[in-house]
DNA sequence: TGTGAAATCGATCCTTA
DNA sequence: TAAGGATCGATTTCACA
């Protein structure tokens, strides 16, 4: 696993497509990489089975959805034993407003991509979130404004290269 | 547009659906939301059309793909006017590096999300950024460690509440 | 907007290479 | 691993409510 030494070129063209659109049907896929629509079914099930495509997701446009701001909140914790750690990440599960939170190395511990209906709802969210001792210290809120670039996969090459 | 007051009950929980499963066949999604077939590709497709389902995307292991890491970036450009931002705006569109961006208000202007294969890697895209002469003030990079969530989706309420 | 029927097309399995 | 063919299921359109 976290690596790439089974894909080859044929692989790759396929998470390139269905990272583009999933919603492709099997022959089309097939189709575009040249191969059976047999062959290419089995590859895209091993794909999945190996875990290397994790799901698929429609993308929606936030705002058509109850949502009236996205958040980008930088979070420190107060301490950083392990503990302390899974007690934060207690609320991100039980959190439908975080809907993406990573951990991080730098000058903040957590960076989370929040979702609110307004500023009454963030200052809400916010306070329990300070306030509801789940040891975080800091908290910096960035505002969405605009997306110059949204995310619909990653750069797929041909072939592995090492460098 | 951005706006959901034509989101019925039925048309939220396709949205539901499609986020979570988007490959799900169009007659299981119809049968799992209790309507015919044809009704559910009529709404699927106007759902499409207005532009509230942006596409669909299978999520990849970005460790399987030739990711080595994955960066978030915090940038503040030397000057706020329009051209300077569309100057820097250029450079996003042209580095496939730079999976997603992010125009923030706050203490810093661009939230980005970088994927490069290693240390040595983002040396040198750091380094091409803030001497490329993009009116690049400042580059803060945390690296992400571990992903306690993973976005999946926005939440979709049952039906639309302002409050 | 929804349903149901009909025709076409696609998914999937199995056999053979 | 891939291709081809058979079978079964899904998509899509249309007439009608």
């Amino acid at each position: 696993m976290a690596n790439d030494y089974s894909l080859d070129r044929i692989d790759r063209k396929i998470l390139r497509h269905l990272q583009d659109e999933a919603r492709l049907t099997n022959q089309a896929l097939a189709s575009r990489i040249a191969l059976s629509p047999s062959a290419c079914l089995a590859r895209v099930r091993r794909l999945e089975a190996l875990g290397i495509i994790q799901g698929y997701h429609a993308r929606l446009d936030p705002f058509c959805v109850d949502v009236g701001l996205v958040l980008f909140v930088e979070i420190t914790l107060e301490g950083r034993a392990p503990d302390e750690q899974a007690r934060f990440e207690g609320v991100l599960s039980a959190t439908p407003e975080i809907v993406e939170a990573s951990h991080v190395s730098g000058r903040i511990d957590y960076l989370l991509k929040i979702v609110v209906r307004n500023m009454q709802h963030w200052t809400e969210l916010r306070e329990a979130l300070v306030g509801g001792d789940y040891g975080v210290g800091s908290v910096t809120t960035h505002v969405l404004m605009d997306k110059p670039k949204v995310f619909k996969g990653y750069p797929v090459a041909e072939r592995h290269a090492d460098r």
